[in-house]
DNA sequence: TTACTGACCTGCACGC
DNA sequence: TGCGTGCAGGTCAGTA
């Protein structure tokens, strides 16, 4: 599933491969692919045609690429969403949803989307540095120089909910998901659902130098990949899922101590421990 | 104001 | 073989 890494990795492929070229004309296939963009697939494509692609930014799982139009294109790749960018001789897949073309008749962008939990639109750049409104409420993320870990442990402490709800928050800190959020926590040695107010701020950085350890090495091997929903620009996986300490692992031995790794059900989705590493804390916020 | 829940969505694995 | 069910999980609107 696409968070950071595996978000930073199709940024850093758009900015080689789409940067500084010129739209001519956008195909929306499935309305829902732009159901962000309040004006409709019609509009969506007006926007787009005749734009040079300027940047392409990120900011925790969203990317916004400005262009030389004012706008600014917002994505977000969802639970399954790719950006791929591909000959226009490559057959359409399945699942594709939105096709950039290019004046240059070069490679095309495409949209693929499984799930449709992902999706675009053309928004004004109107925050500081063309930020646009959208994404003003997302916080800066662990690998953002923006993000001061004094003030995040702060932030992080003022919360009245259990830790692994308060990283997923992405308006305390962004780019995380339930992979980082459980291998961070291993790291850190701190389980789900410990009450935020009971951390003492030594244990917040420490938390929040875990989540950058683990981005880092993840971004360095290309993101985390267990199946083909995620890919990178040119439909690589990455191989992230190698160093997974915990993520997925039920009942595998912990690579720090050997108890079996436990899997609980938290937020309608699935939280990995170390019951030994990790205990249970005596007051805990489920 | 803050925290929490359910809906959205599709493909796959599994049990019957 | 075919059907039903559960699971995967990021975001946001609605609710408490």
């Amino acid at each position: 599933m696409p968070e950071l890494p595996e978000v930073e990795v199709v940024r850093e492929g758009l900015a080689r491969y789409v940067a500084g070229r010129t739209i001519r004309a956008a195909d929306v296939l499935h309305p829902r692919a732009v159901r962000r963009h309040p004006g409709g697939p019609v509009d969506f494509a007006r926007l787009l045609a005749g734009a040079v692609v300027e940047q392409v930014r990120r900011r925790g799982k969203y990317l916004w690429l400005p262009l030389s139009t004012g706008s600014v294109l917002v994505g977000h790749l969802g639970m399954s969403g790719q950006l791929l960018v591909q000959p226009a001789s490559a057959a359409d897949g399945r699942h594709l949803r939105v096709r950039l073309h290019f004046r240059d008749d070069g490679p095309q962008l495409r949209f693929v989307d499984q799930r449709t939990f992902g999706g675009l639109a053309v928004a004004p750049a109107t925050g500081p540095g063309g930020l646009p409104a959208e994404l003003a409420h997302i916080a800066p993320d662990p690998l953002d120089p923006e993000l001061d870990d004094t003030a995040f442990a702060a932030a992080l402490r003022r919360r009245r909910t259990n830790v692994k709800r308060a990283l997923l928050d992405q308006t305390l800190i962004s780019g995380v998901g339930n992979i980082y959020a459980d291998e961070a926590l291993w790291r850190a040695r701190l389980h789900y659902a410990r009450p935020t107010e009971t951390l003492p701020r030594p244990s917040a950085i420490r938390l929040l130098a875990a989540l950058r350890e683990v981005m880092t090495a993840a971004l360095a091997v290309g993101g985390t990949s267990f199946d083909a929903l995620y890919v990178n620009v040119n439909g690589e996986s990455g191989y992230f899922e190698r160093g997974l300490e915990v993520y997925g692992r039920a009942g595998r031995p912990c690579r720090r101590c050997g108890t079996p790794i436990r899997r609980d059900p938290f937020m309608n989705r699935s939280s990995y421990t170390c019951p030994a590493c990790q205990p249970l804390p005596r007051r805990a916020h489920w």
